[in-house]
DNA sequence: AATGAATGAGTTTTCATTCAT
DNA sequence: GATGAATGAAAACTCATTCAT
């Protein structure tokens, strides 16, 4: 790939290729997880060559992170369209949870990907070639913690350590997309209900 | 090795080489990542052969299983003498939050390690190979809902969803382990203090 | 090979790798035996990779089980043509010997190595994995026991076990393939006029 | 093992190991063939550890050749019992056939394993490391010859090419034991009597 | 833009053999 | 005599990648 490539603007058909391929890796890694995500099995899930995702992608591990990108943009968005819509941090926060939940029970897919990338993203060498370093990789951290800074400051939430409570919340969250055992003993809807009550009793002003 | 192998009690020395070779898998998991940890790395940390592997190791899988239980064992006996200590289930949820956390504070390799493997544990067609099935197989899982009823019942605790609180702790106690952001942002001891606080606003009934 | 490949009609190239591949093989059963016909060594043979072996044929067995077709096919079509020459019984019978055994003077190779891969063929718990089951898949064997019918049915032969008769005659012809000693003893030419003598002794009707 | 191992006389317990480990052999040989029949597999069979096996062998090669040494002796041994029991040439020629098949009857294992021996044996790079070169080393050629020879001189049998037609009978005689087909399609005792007849008819003088 | 053909490096596993005990 | 432990070499196969077309 002539190193233009990314700096041009891509055809219309290269774009299309491109999701393609990403879509498809997508599918590869919920399928078959990460270690068994050769391109051989991501080009057959897309009805393409292996040459052709050479083509389109300098690297497997470019591809990697530009179908990374693309799961944290998606389910980025998804999140923060449904939290924006609210007004109070209380509000906000329900909506967090809220989102967070039904966007992996909308795109499961997508959620089991975006894990297995983030997990598994490291050289040869066990570098990490995919950094989540700071607010702008993470958004969604980053608007966790603003919404509960923005509810201590209202005096609508109380006390407490906000890095904490914001991990505890996305651990929390995760932990239901992280359990497979959990998903059959809990449906979706009782699991969203549940945690939003517990959270907003960890976090609400007394009355 | 000669197939019997398995029903007889291996030899002392037969042991120690399997000890050795499970604790160099737990290196190389934390160092490079499942999808990088082959035979061939696994045995140079070791300093023997790969062939050595396999002459103690049915298969690779079979090695992962081994390592698996060897980390289950060890992180669950850790936390469950911690809890055991405790009387009252206050003072039990609080050992269990602070002791697994301490786990990873000593143990971080092990802790990496055994995240790579339940994470990554799939046959080439995608099937886990190793299932977290039930409590007996998810000990610590069954430990914490039990601490969560006793609280209840003895009215320490108040109402809730018990399966959904167990999940949300341990989450939170996840969440520490899985982001290397997290840890440079705020040290262990903090994270176990807030988060011990946060639970027991969450859980305990109003004075 | 991206796996379609079975289906739709080969490429030119393709199909001349392919026998090209055969080819090798061929020549490395007769030079080492099957026991040592490694990838390896049959892709020295042909000037090639392993890897590329390995694209063109899914197994090893695939490529030893086309091998062994290709060589049916070429020595029975020599034979056959030979003996669809002639109008007799006797006549074809005379040609079924001299041709099985000018086949192998005039392809040595090829018949060392199909009798490598037929008696060699099983997989690793031994069991065979190509069947020369019926008259369909041993041509060579049905034409000869029609040739002894026949010849019985016009009174030109006399009574015999058919079915026996046939083996004994492919019996003694193969042993001249099979015996190096034999081959040192007594010339190509010779055998084969002595063998229609003795044979013709024995089936033909006392005059 | 040390060099005079093979001059000094052997101990019983060493003499009674190696009969195991050939016995042993020659089922593996039969069950799954030489190309898949490995110390390991030949020691499975024995009950014995492989590095026994080296013990008493000084190489896969000496066991090899040893086992087909055991095989030819057994077999030559019991058809040269029944053939000198008889004679007459005919008589002989007759037992010679007769036993030769019935030998595969009562020993099937030791007809493969003979089979797969003198088959495969050969070198990594090819060359057969054992030779029935002589008479010595295949008796029961010669003494076919020698029935055959004695024959035609005492007037009984017609004049024919002695080393061809002993070669057409040994082949008519493999032919059966090599054939799985034939084994279903006609039986021992048919097969016998039958190739009995034919050979009769060929050899026999007109009356 | 797309692919089939090709390969070197690397995968897991088995092999025959040696050696200390 | 016998074995478990150990290994270097080789096996078949897959991988990501390149290149000519």
């Amino acid at each position: 790939m002539d190193e233009k490539k990314r700096d041009d603007k891509p055809s219309f058909i290269t774009e299309a290729r491109r999701a393609q391929i990403i879509d498809a890796a997508i599918t590869t890694l919920d399928e078959i997880g990460f270690a068994n995500a050769s391109l051989a099995q991501i080009a057959r899930r897309s009805g393409i060559s292996t040459a052709l995702i050479s083509y389109h992608f300098h690297d497997k591990q470019d591809l990697m992170i530009q179908t990374l990108q693309a799961l944290l943009i998606a389910s980025t968005t998804y999140v923060q369209e449904r939290v924006r819509a609210q007004k109070t941090p209380r509000e906000k926060l329900e909506a967090f949870i809220t989102a967070s939940l039904a966007y992996q029970g909308t795109h499961p897919r997508h959620n089991a990907a975006l894990v297995e990338i983030l997990f598994n993203a490291r050289t040869p060498d066990g570098i990490p070639f995919y950094k989540l370093d700071d607010d702008e990789a993470d958004p969604l951290n980053h608007e966790l913690q603003q919404i509960l800074q923005e509810g201590q400051q209202t005096g609508e939430f109380r006390a407490f350590h906000v890095v904490v409570m914001a991990s505890a919340i996305r651990g929390a969250i995760s932990e239901y997309m992280l359990t497979p055992n959990l998903l059959r003993a809990v449906d979706l809807e009782t699991y969203t209900t549940e945690l939003v009550t517990i959270f907003n009793h960890m976090i609400l002003s007394a009355p």
